[in-house]
DNA sequence: CGCCAATCCTTGAAGCCTCAACCAACCATG
DNA sequence: CATGGTTGGTTGAGGCTTCAAGGATTGGCG
């Protein structure tokens, strides 16, 4: 529990600050951009559009909550107020499973659909304008199998990256 | 301006994809997770912490509030509400500057130097488990490497991080 | 000097996220 | 088939972030 038994420092190397800083900016600085780009043009959210991209990718294009949540890296109660959001403007809509009453199904409606085709080339273009064109194919190898390891400590469970289905 | 001219399709590959979904996972899981960590030991934020860290950092542990924006991946906006409630706190005071009146130093107290001091070791250490455990000393190259490219594309004037000083 | 633009910062309102509390349905057990 | 625990989801309150607007100072320029 403590900071510093007699086995080592437990403190950031220089090498592991300069990283830290920097994953700390993209972390803090990347989302933001996306999502004012994105609102200028629907009034939506980054997180707002993985939602729709989620769903859409799904098959009928719909998912139990808990389900889109994971996929989304949101909890429940931040997804249950966005779906509510966007089921307000007809891009979702709710029902009950049949097979088993306490779940939601979150789906996407035709107008959703439609409206992520609308959004989504542009939003593609942004996220490689600000990410991949600045990176080598070594990059984004090394950044994917960074970043599953520390998503791997994060959250052990994960598992929907590996899910490359659709 | 469209998605798709003659020279590529301008999609991503679907190692870029992979790559873009850890990516996001990972801006999206771990902020909230150190969020909610110093949030039970000290009821403040990582934007809080960040802040906080940055200030002791500078000489006089003062800073122009446009520079320690700039250095906490922030808008002047969010640094000002954020310094107005840890100045509430007793931890940081501003003071207008005497060569520019414009110009307003944020300055950490006493009281939050030390609060600093005694939240650092656990907040660092909840770092090392969440990220630096996971890799190794390539990986750690790998993610400063990665990460200021992508930090170069989003904001190209940034610096803040090779001023290795203090 | 006098003006205009740019810089630096603050504020209030609106929307978003988190947390805690809660309800409803399922399941396992006896 | 009752009961208690677990799972799935919703809600409201409070705090945080963003956005737009504005106030104040400085610098550039005629």
């Amino acid at each position: 529990m403590s900071e510093s038994d007699a086995s080592g420092p437990r403190w950031l190397s220089p090498e592991e600050r300069r990283a830290w800083l920097a994953l700390y900016a993209v972390a803090t600085r990347l989302t933001p951009t996306l999502d004012a780009d994105l609102f200028k043009r629907a009034r939506i959210t980054l997180f707002d559009y993985h939602v729709l991209a989620m769903a859409s990718e799904a098959p009928n294009r719909a998912l139990p909550m808990s389900e889109l949540a994971a996929r989304s890296n949101a909890s429940l109660s931040r997804l249950s107020h966005v779906v509510k959001k966007l089921e307000g403007r007809g891009w979702m809509e709710r029902s009950q499973s049949p097979v088993d009453a306490r779940v939601t199904m979150a789906a996407l409606t035709q107008e959703g659909m439609a409206a992520l085709e609308g959004l989504a080339p542009d939003h593609v273009g942004t996220v490689r304008d600000l990410v991949f064109d600045g990176l080598d194919a070594r990059d984004v190898e090394d950044l994917e199998r960074v970043g599953r390891r520390i998503l791997a400590r994060i959250e052990p469970g994960i598992g929907f990256l590996d899910e490359e289905g659709a």
